[in-house]
DNA sequence: TATGAATGAGCATTCATTCAT
DNA sequence: AATGAATGAATGCTCATTCAT
């Protein structure tokens, strides 16, 4: 059991030493030559913890999922309008300059999945995807308890999250301004929402 | 005097010579070799009439968009209602067999664009988008003309178009079921753009 | 005849046309397209004037060297001393720009030469060489008519040209100054020549 | 632990045996496969222990250099007169079969250095110009001190290098007799120099 | 447990030349 | 005489993965 331990502790040792290259080069720029340099062991050695290329990249993809959802958490968390939070909630990934690295980072791992995606690699953005989900509804159920919105805001959620990724694509495949978008879609929405009788 | 040949003509011929094996091979995995014995032309030839294996595949796929461009317009001109045509508009592509194959080719073209777009391909994007904005422009007025819906789901337009490309990645990439999403989406949105005082 | 004669006329219009083409582009990047563009005809019809390309080259180079030909000869009638035109016979191809790029082109075709040259290229090659040869014995005998240097230079003949051969590489290759090394040559060369008892 | 190589060793390893296939094949017509196959190892391999053809074909040739200096050093050596060593020297390249394999090689080398050469290349070749400058500078100054020749003769050390790479263009271009050539530059040479008040 | 040496498939592109018209 | 459409051979290099030590 030591070493299962010790063995899950080194692959995040070596997810993490090579989280700043990956980020640098891209999923298909990255070479497991460099993995093992950077990580400062040997190659073989790396298949040693690692199945294969796309596992390490899950593994640091994971780690930076868990950051970001981090500060997703801290958003659902602050004391301002839930027209604010979906707002920073859709326009946090393209906020600074780290989350744009990353941004682009999720954005070729997409591009992977889209076109020779395996079953794992589906899992695995099934699971990102119900993350934040879980996270979306919690801004919206806060909304409708503070009776901000009304509670039909909640059938929403699975498209503002398509729309999401939506945006994701198309801020790099035509040019589209983020934050110009995303605040066209919240002040849209939360017209339509709260329009009364 | 030598053959004069109608070049335009000719590369459209090679391109619509072509169209199945793209389809079947997708973007990376076509080669000029096998373009050029599927045309009945040498290899050379092939770079008589296109400047390179991306010129080959953007001939190709704007064929694509045009027929699939009109298709879109055959629905605007349906005598259906604004909502049904919403629907057939953001359903055609995952109608039937043949519009999945060239889905899942624009995909592997957005893949490209989304990690090493060049330019171009940018620009081509871009002229897309604009081309069936212009139709879903054009059913939305209807709706609006024949008091169907409110002017204001004109704001909506290019949030539509977006959710459009967020659902043909996550069709994908999450295994969403594109009819009932689009189902839920054109549903919520008339329901919430059509709330009345 | 007459066409006989068109036909000769013809050739030189073609090379001529190409002259400028041929010394920005060098041999191995000009095309036969490029030749026919530039000269206003058709790829084929370039054909029916020469053999092939190494032909077009030569007619060309042949022009050149003619040319070079005319500047030597006013270096020999020059009334100046035997040493001074010996001089300007080794610098004139390093004297300004066009002879310069004259010279890269001389370049090209002797590395032509120098690895693949066919019997025809050695033919034309030797010819050269052979005019510059009557010309620089012509300087050289009229150096000894004027009792300027004893008759033995004239043994120096053939290797003053390998020489200005080895300096043509060697300019390019090991980065000689051309100038200096020719100065330093006839320096060396006259005061062996001329030490007297 | 894995098996350690010595890097430096397997290089030379690989390139001596391609030796002969280099000579046979020259530079332009030899290719990584055929390197790959005759050196016994996959085309990977190659390039584990060079950067690129290029290198390749440098490691070969300085072996080549190394051996030619080899040889001419032991004409340094030689208990005979300065101006049989001169000969010598300058004969050497033309004596065997071997030699002038050798000296093809080199003349394809020069023809590209002389057209394409990288800065490494013209690097590569200055080095090997300055090492038989040395060379023939021994020759020379012994020459001297056992007053077999005048010390003037120094002065005339580089020129004798550009002559004999004249020459070795020369022999190709305009088929000239090396021996003769080199039988009467000598001879003139010392005649020249030796000429006594 | 760690290593690193070895591997080999796969592909776009250029351009001189021909020859049917 | 003039043309220009058609051709097709030929080659360097990368890198994930394995496995002997």
């Amino acid at each position: 059991m030591a070493i299962i331990v010790d063995k899950e502790q080194k692959r995040k040792d070596i997810a993490f030493a090579c989280k700043d290259l990956l980020l640098e080069k891209g999923i298909k720029n990255i070479t497991i030559s460099l993995i093992a340099k950077v990580a400062g062991i040997g190659k073989g050695t790396v298949y040693e913890y690692f199945e294969n290329k796309e596992d390490i990249v899950f593994e640091i993809m994971t780690a930076f999922i868990a950051e970001y959802e981090e500060k997703l958490i801290q958003i659902v968390s602050k004391n301002i309008s839930i027209k604010e939070k979906l707002f920073h909630f859709l326009y946090k990934s393209f906020e600074d300059d780290d989350s744009l690295k990353q941004l682009a980072l999720y954005r070729e791992f997409l591009a992977i999945v889209m076109t020779n995606g395996t079953d794992e690699m589906i899992e695995f953005n099934i699971d990102c995807r119900k993350r934040f989900e879980l996270l979306l509804v919690d801004i919206l159920k806060e909304g409708v308890n503070n009776n901000e919105v009304p509670s039909k805001i909640l059938t929403l959620e699975s498209m503002i999250l398509t729309f999401a990724i939506g945006l994701i694509i198309e801020v790099q495949t035509i040019k589209l301004n983020p934050k110009k978008e995303i605040e066209k879609f919240v002040d849209t929405l939360f017209d339509l929402i709260t329009t009364k009788e």
